[in-house]
DNA sequence: GTCTATATCCAGATAGAC
DNA sequence: GTCTATCTGGATATAGAC
């Protein structure tokens, strides 16, 4: 029915401004300090009507997660494609540094485990793992497939962006370092697995 | 005078104490999630007490994110010596790793950003930089002098630590990598300044 | 879907008696 | 130094009217 699918549509929309609305005040006052009356404020509602859209806090939190990682999978599907691994894992290592830089907040939740009591619903977790997938798939085209080359190259991400967020916010510190540092990873992984074989 | 001596004693016994509770509490309910009444609750004491020995909540993780700078210098110190600076790079790294995975909170208030508000004070931020410097210090005794090369090994450190504890706590899996990743780290960094000049 | 009203509980912090 | 008492303001969440 048309007024049926209007208030869905409408739901949904409503959904979306909170989110977005979560994420601004996330970054504002840390990603463990936002607030369901702040939220509410900031959307014009008291704070008991959030729970027409979500039945608690820690749902938006799941639903911030969830939607992280989907920003996460567009993210690397803009990536441009290149005839050279090595090239494209450098470009995807200055990509991940610039998504964290962009919203901290975002990078807190989804890579580090610092929300008091917050876990991801195993719906919202396999989101992470298809991001996960994608790139084990970029090394194996770089003919990277072993376990401990994926995750060596999480040390790097995680390492840069870190970095970057916590010693030099809003400058390219580290992000100058992303491309370099991919190149390293590559060699050493192929090096390793070559003494290996 | 003897009884002003060994009250001053005693004060800086129980500021210990407060801390060593605060830091247990920290782990089980998380970093940010630390509140007073319960801090005074495992001390035996009302809330209120607690002012007696610190004048804010914000002033007992800063004590906190000190003394756990002082214990990173007092690993750092108890690292045995090495004639070998790659072998010496290796065990610091690995050291690294177990020293945040010992305490997950301690990594978490001295190399993340994640409680909200908090900012060491100009004091405790000397410690902080004391470490770095002894870092560098290392990685000069390997021939790595420019400011890329304690970046990238800081990133090593960092992302190391930082999946350990996210994704593998309890176990081994990346600690194992810290060794082999110095190890090359060190001969990267090497070949790049070869490069360079 | 949004509201008023309320429940319940807790936070960090201060004043002043003992 | 520790306590009782209190302030002030928040939090998340539920019930039920409109």
């Amino acid at each position: 029915m048309a007024s049926g699918d209007r208030r869905r549509t409408r739901h949904e929309e409503t959904v979306g401004l909170i989110l977005r609305a979560a994420w601004r005040l996330a970054e504002r006052d840390g990603l463990a300090g936002l607030s369901l009356g702040e939220l509410a404020r900031a959307m014009e509602m008291r704070p008991q009507s959030l729970y027409t859209y979500f039945p608690s806090k820690q749902a938006i939190y799941d639903a911030m997660y969830k939607q992280g990682f989907e920003e996460l999978l567009a993210c690397h599907e803009a990536l441009p494609a290149q005839r050279d691994p090595e090239l494209f894992l450098a470009a995807a290592a200055e990509a991940f540094v610039d998504f964290a830089a962009e919203r901290p907040s975002r990078y807190q939740l989804l890579f580090q485990r610092t929300v008091p009591g917050f876990a991801p619903s195993e719906e919202s977790y396999a989101v992470a793992r298809r991001a996960l997938e994608g790139m084990r798939g970029w090394l194996a085209g770089a003919g990277l497939t072993c376990e401990r080359d994926l995750d060596l190259w999480r040390v790097l991400l995680l390492g840069l962006a870190g970095e970057q967020l916590a010693n030099d916010p809003g400058g390219r510190r580290w992000r100058q370092l992303a491309a370099p540092a991919a190149r390293y990873f590559v060699t050493f992984a192929r090096t390793e697995n070559g003494d290996q074989k």
